[in-house]
DNA sequence: GTGACTGACGTCAAGAGC
DNA sequence: GCTCTTGACGTCAGTCAC
């Protein structure tokens, strides 16, 4: 295994490639929409139609019921998509994400369980969300500390504030995005220019070792030539 | 930007550290919790929205009545959830993730949903998974489309081959999470010697070449110390 | 085909800098 | 306070080997 590994690991020139060009196609999009991605949609959505879409989601999550309202958008948002088209091109539009936690942050919830855990190997504990929390929670047993967060307000005026949060959130998701995007970038370009640096210093290395051998061998001989290149020196003359 | 980032970027020593250890618990459960669960459900959600009408819809029926069925597990789950145990501890059970995908491939999709998950053992089930927001929504507009793809067998067995591929892909999820981190580790390593390997080259060479340099300057004489630290001379006599 | 590895992305949480 | 950046993780898709 490391070793297969191995190879890719030590590239050195190595490549990158095919990234966003041939990005997706159906499938991607596919799978975006349906592992999570789904979101992005909305995302788009959001973003610039946002207003209703958003809500709408919050509603969505804190009352299902509600919501009915806000979507008519549909398949105009779709196309809408490129919209904001900051960046459309081709791929991937971007995801959104979903919200979620914004209300609930850490303590509070309690419970929740699940933890866990990580990597290893086994370990699988299980859990399962519940989240019912959001929706609804009637929920049975943890509903047990929880719910409530929010201990005033909520219903009447949430829903803007939520808006709100949720809309600020989003946004900076995506700048976040992007500059991890930068961020990866960026370092893939260290690392490359780590790698060249190293086999140029090995090659040099080697050349002065070499001259130096020979110099020893016969002190006299000056360098024959070391670095013809270097010598091309003036052709004109400037003339300071 | 550049600059701040130069600096972390080129770290030579660094490092990297709390790592597995201080991992997380609550609140990378909470984060999954929230994210992607949350997440597929909207998922589902807005791909309503947003496409609208699309199919979604349907999944959402479909799964939602599946789940339904299937599941009625809800708190038993919970409570079942440590059965395995692995490791209560305290915490973590483990996360959980959903699913979602499963069937569906190109086309068709069907839907399902829901999972998820469970780990290992035996799972019972369950879980439920969110559903729950789904289930309701008898919901106004969607109704529409509805129900049903899934031409041939559904209902019945479907609970069953969905928990089984859920379960299998869950698994997978697991090992590529494994995997992913060794594969960082190696990297990281990776990146580091070639940051040593540089540096222990830079200075090699400077005195190779200095070495030279000397030599040129004074042929005859044999390197003198080519490795001056190692020969601690006496202190005290500086007198220059 | 199953498993491992990895490139790439997105997300989060800390921290730096303003 | 804010943003930007980055380390770390998880996820997915693709590849290579068994």
């Amino acid at each position: 295994k490391a070793a297969a590994s191995g190879s890719s690991l030590n590239p050195q020139g190595s490549l990158t490639l095919s990234r966003d060009l041939s990005r997706k196609t159906v499938d991607e999009v596919w799978k975006d929409m349906q592992l999570k991605k789904v979101t992005n949609r909305d995302k788009k959505i959001q973003e610039r139609q946002a207003t209703l879409g958003e809500m709408t989601l919050e509603d969505f999550l804190v009352k299902a019921g509600v919501v009915a309202e806000a979507l008519p958008t549909k398949g105009g948002a779709m196309s809408g998509v490129d919209s904001n088209g900051a960046f459309s091109q081709h791929g991937h539009w971007l995801q959104y994400q979903q919200l979620s936690s914004s209300t609930q942050q850490p303590n509070v919830m309690g419970g929740y369980v699940a933890g866990h855990a990580i990597q290893q190997p086994f370990q699988v504990g299980v859990n399962l969300v519940l989240d019912a929390a959001y929706s609804e929670q009637p929920a049975s047993l943890m509903g047990t500390l929880s719910d409530t967060q929010t201990p005033g307000r909520k219903r009447g005026a949430s829903g803007v504030v939520v808006e709100k949060t949720v809309e600020r959130r989003q946004k900076r998701m995506i700048k976040n995005r992007e500059s991890a995007a930068r961020s990866r970038a960026r370092r893939q370009a260290y690392t490359q220019e780590l790698e060249i640096k190293v086999s140029r210093l090995e090659e040099e290395n080697e050349r002065l070792r070499r001259l130096n051998e020979m110099e020893r061998a016969l002190p006299s001989v000056p360098p024959p030539e070391p670095k013809p290149k270097q010598q091309l020196r003036r052709t004109s003359s400037a003339i300071f």
